[in-house]
DNA sequence: CTTAGACTTGAATCAAACTCATAAAATTAA
DNA sequence: TTAATTTTATGAGTTTGATTCAAGTCTAAG
């Protein structure tokens, strides 16, 4: 077997040019060296160098180890540098991905705020909604999901980050304009505009339309929350947005935002977050800025505090 | 430090769902790997997976760890086969580089033999000589190199192939065309033409002309010894060629060939090869393939014995 | 031929890794 | 829930193998 200390020895051998002086630097003895690499020689069956020269020589087979080595010693010494920071707390990775489309507008302040306090934190912001965030997450191929729909799986935590209420935005001239609230069979002769994610992620599908067997007239989808605004603005359709996306974005004069249902809907946010990474002083701290971002930037949103 | 022990066992720990599972795969008691894992997580202050909970699930500082493995430990297990068959003399690499241009006449062939009798040795030809081929075979980017210019380097046995006679193609129309032997001064109105390499591997420089201090009166360059014969033969210039290069591409009715100086200019082709290559079945081998191909296939050249 | 420097070798030492026996914890079945 | 079974942890003792020590061999230079 091969062992790492051997690749080491070679490379030190390469770099001293005799077994003294990689002994030195190995804080070893000399006789350990020639101990280790005859052993080793012999296991193999195959002479690694030659002795009896000055520089000493690699054979074929040595320098086939040496190349393993250069390949490998790096990985070994980049991952300890790695494991070494994690466990100081210092460092960590932090990929995100969002469920939640109107999200960037909070998230990207945090993840602002965030990198200030922790500049050795490799974030990454996954916009690609081709894949399931979730089993990702599970995986260790993301680090934090912002979704509304917890799952109970194992070894992930459900951290509560605020409510808020979906309501569906129609503009002023619209015949629902005046309503105190909206029913389900309201919208059975609406165009309804969404973000272009399946439905089973939409809360105006799963809360409202789907328990009541009820479809709207049309669907059409649009990328940005502007977008969608603009569209119900000009009398092309409705659409159900978070009560804080529509604050920030539609114009209170063209736009009327109704609650949906009796109650309303109301949504809590979570952030999903694998368990053993909970405890890492940066995603407390990464937490705890998202809330207070949340709170002090968003109109209309409630704390929560059911931890799932 | 981590070690590839701790890298096997992660991997197969992550293979086989348990700690008693993985210790049977890898012949050890359940005990082993318990003391090893915990061993290594204290060293490193990290947990690196969940033990409570089936199937074990991986922490991040585990899921980093078993990257590690993953593109750590096929590498390993590559060389190591590598080297297994590096010691039963099956198999190895056959780098071949040429300094003589005409080698490739009989060096072909011989690579074709060989190929049969070792398929699993990776053979390769450089063609490209734009690189000092001998450092090179040194440092082990290649393994033969075909050369008439032994120079003495710590580790690198030259093998005598064949000794040769250079002569002089001329036009059979040409002045010196009835001459028993050429003089560096018939040649000071001549325009020589050659391979396009530098004068000091060409033979009439190095062993007549530059001795002499006789310049021809031009030099041109060809890529190919039929080209070159072409030109001579049209009696466009005159080339100096080993002798059975001459043999095989020369019609004897349009050119003649004489020796260089009055006892010839007799050559050496050497097979420079590292000396712990030497001792390999397959390179004495491609050796002997060698040698038997020339003195069966080439007429002029004579065995030559001396070591260097 | 001698001598200094570099490597090898075998025996002794020591530490690390492993086993054994058993306890603790967790999971499953009743 | 308890009992039974499986899985993991732990401490003591053992084994392995890596390292050191001391003495010897080899090589190159004087």
């Amino acid at each position: 077997m091969i062992e790492r200390r051997h690749l080491h020895t070679l490379t030190t051998l390469r770099d001293s040019g005799s077994l003294i002086e990689a002994a030195q630097r190995l804080h070893l003895t000399q006789s350990a060296l020639s101990h280790q690499l005859k052993d080793l020689e012999q296991r193999l069956n195959l002479q690694l160098f030659v002795r009896k020269s000055r520089p000493l020589r690699f054979t074929t087979a040595g320098q086939r180890l040496l190349a393993l080595a250069d390949s490998v010693l790096p990985q070994f010494r980049q991952t300890e540098r790695e494991l070494l920071r994690l466990s100081q707390g210092e460092t960590g990775r932090l990929h995100i991905a969002i469920e939640c489309h109107s999200c960037f507008q909070w998230l990207m302040p945090a993840i602002d705020a965030f990198r200030d306090h922790w500049p050795d934190v490799e974030m990454d912001l996954a916009s690609g909604f081709n894949f399931a965030p979730l089993p990702a997450l599970t995986r260790g191929d993301l680090d934090l999901v912002v979704t509304s729909n917890p799952q109970s799986l194992p070894g992930i935590s459900y951290i509560p980050l605020f409510s808020y209420e979906v309501l569906l935005a129609v503009s002023h001239r619209h015949p629902l304009a005046e309503s105190t609230f909206i029913q389900a069979q309201d919208l059975a002769a609406e165009t309804l505009i969404s973000y272009p994610v399946e439905r089973e992620r939409l809360d105006i599908f799963t809360q409202l339309l789907d328990p009541a067997g009820i479809e709207p007239a049309a669907i059409r989808t649009a990328e940005l929350t502007v977008m969608m605004l603009q569209l119900v603005a000009s009398g092309r359709g409705v659409c159900a947005l978070p009560n804080w996306a529509l604050a920030e974005h539609s114009d209170k004069r063209f736009i009327r935002a109704l609650p949906l249902g009796e109650k309303g809907i109301w949504t809590t946010l979570y952030a999903a977050v694998r368990e053993d990474q909970l405890e890492m002083s940066f995603m407390r701290d990464f937490l705890g800025i998202a809330k207070d971002i949340c709170f002090s930037s968003l109109t209309g949103v409630r704390p929560a505090s059911k931890t799932v």
